[in-house]
DNA sequence: CGCGGATATGTTAGCGTTAACATCCCGAGT
DNA sequence: ACTCGGGATGTTAACGCTAACATATCCGCG
């Protein structure tokens, strides 16, 4: 309980002689060997206890060559879709007994994505994750230059790693076939930045599910991701006649549309159905509701610690796992029969 | 550049033997050392590079007692104003070469702060960030056990560590004084959980700009800051007559207020003018675009960071320093004359 | 021509822990 | 009684690095 005031924190010795023992049974009692009397075990941890001992995990992990530390590389954690990834990481790491280092990135490019994957290797991590939505990213996985066990989530077909994402094609029908479910026409989009998988993953899915039902795909409109590209998108969609459905890439956009529609005066879902990605937690709330379709982020991430520590854990199976998340749609008020 | 394949990675002293020097010149010629012949080091780094030598960051931090890993303890990341205050964190701590570990809590409690402290102590950071925004949080920094130089972010009078914070009061007096000066008579307002100081200190703004002018503040309402809870909030509001200004304590409670408001028929800012706090990016286009009090996250995790170097490097002084950041009015269109 | 004091390098000794091996003790088997 | 085996403990040696001190080496100057 007390901390007895020495100029320098205890260490291992010192509880050794405080409780009669050598260092070595300390370690034994810390480490849960076995063969060690309860009597002894109940002394040493009395010192311990005495003397406020805390055992110095770098010292430990110099021995050990483990650092029980993950690293996560991610890009812009201010996003609602990387920062609950990460989170789940976190918890799901934290859980299995591991900490996390994180670096974030500002601007996603290879030289970025290296020197992060460099300064985590310097500091001794067991193991990376890395959020790599943007193909240069993923493509900096490609030639990983030292043996620290790697996940790439959102990365694609990226490099000689491990992947856990969400099926983005999927999504992208999933929004689209319920459009055209409700009877319109055919399906405007707004997409995400080309450099980004997820966006073109969603353009993909929009395309194929269009082209299954015999629709002409009209031409994508372009969008960053931030409510304001949305905003211009919408305005340029409001002043078209033919346009009754639109599936936006992901919901900050989407509120940029809600918006310019909005100021335009047209009626959503009346005049135009809107879907969304991502479902983050303002969309319910958006005016009208909005229907997207969700992505589990937290299981990506809790999914990316499992594939990790199996490869970090059962080191000799170089096995390249690849785990796929469905989405789901959440039907709101933003689409409507036509 | 290439890396040669031994089975164990190189080492300081495989470093010299190529270069044919000692490691200790290695060593100066890593850490800069000025004592090196320039041509000794060409050599020395010519041979780094040969063998793809990186140096053992667990080792020298074992001999420095200097990890240069800086801990961070964060409440749901998956809120936009703690994960902006923790990007900001880590982007100034990299800055300053630091590493950043993270532990994101579920539930911020006494024990859970304490548990995630001596966690990160344990694993030998050299200094601790705590966004700490409720009060049994900020209370459990008060008995902090050992010597880890820390700061707490938005931690009220917490304990007897240095604190950043954003001027919550001040944030809440400009909010109701905007809508004072507009020609309301009142202003009602949105709170969020009574356990959070940031709650407390908007409340603390609002109440006192209506007392000085001399108007009655009425009851407050509840919220947990979720839009959902806004929602509510908004309905109950709408159903009373005399409601011409709401000061709501988060963008996200804001737009539930809108929504629920919209569905009323009660038009904004023509019958009622809605203030929120924060300016998340989605603000700016909400049906209306909200006004809204900026916090500047990025400059509260950078200045924590400073503080927070200041006490680690220079040990001596054990001045407990406060730093307040003070927030700004984003005038939009959910404001109007009375 | 040798001596002082830089400058450049090498040598030694830890840092606090765990791994590996050595030792001691006690009860069982013959 | 005497060994043998294994459980409990102690001793020694790394782990890879930096700090501190020791040792060249070189230059200028009296």
């Amino acid at each position: 309980m007390g901390a007895t005031q020495g100029r320098r924190p205890p260490v291992m010795a010192d509880v050794a002689k405080e409780a009669g023992v050598s260092h070595q049974t300390v370690s034994r009692v810390l480490n849960e060997h076995p063969n060690v009397r309860s009597e002894t075990r109940a002394r040493v941890m009395e010192a311990i206890d005495k003397l406020g001992y805390r055992r110095n995990l770098v010292a430990r992990a110099l021995v050990t060559k483990h650092s029980r530390t993950l690293g996560v590389v991610s890009f812009d954690t201010t996003l609602y879709g990387p920062a609950s990834t990460v989170y789940g990481i976190e918890q799901a790491a934290r859980g299995a007994g591991y900490f996390v280092s994180i670096v974030s990135l500002k601007s996603i490019d290879k030289i970025g994505v290296s020197d992060a994957l460099d300064y985590l290797a310097d500091q001794g991590v067991d193991g990376i994750v890395v959020v790599a939505p943007q193909r240069s990213a993923a493509q900096a996985l490609g030639e990983l230059p030292f043996g620290v066990p790697t996940v790439a989530v959102e990365g694609g077909e990226a490099g000689d790693v491990s992947v856990v994402c969400v099926d983005q094609v999927r999504g992208g029908r999933m929004a689209t076939e319920h459009l055209l479910s409700l009877g319109h026409e055919t399906v405007w989009h707004i997409r995400g930045p080309s450099d980004w998988l997820e966006a073109e993953g969603r353009v993909a899915g929009w395309r194929a599910a269009l082209e299954q039902a015999g629709r002409q795909a009209p031409e994508p409109l372009a969008g960053d991701w931030s409510p304001r590209s949305g905003y211009e998108a919408g305005r340029s969609l409001a002043s078209m006649k033919d346009v009754t459905a639109v599936f936006v890439a992901n919901d900050q956009m989407a509120l940029g549309v809600l918006r310019a529609f909005t100021e335009q005066g047209v009626r959503v879902p009346d005049q135009v159905s809107v879907v969304g990605f991502d479902d983050i937690p303002e969309s319910e709330f958006f005016s009208p509701p909005l229907t997207t379709i969700r992505q589990d982020f937290g299981a990506v991430g809790r999914h990316s610690i499992e594939v990790l520590l199996r490869q970090i854990e059962g080191q000799g199976s170089h096995e390249r796992e690849r785990l796929v998340v469905p989405p789901s749609l959440v039907s709101r008020a933003s689409t409507a029969r036509r």
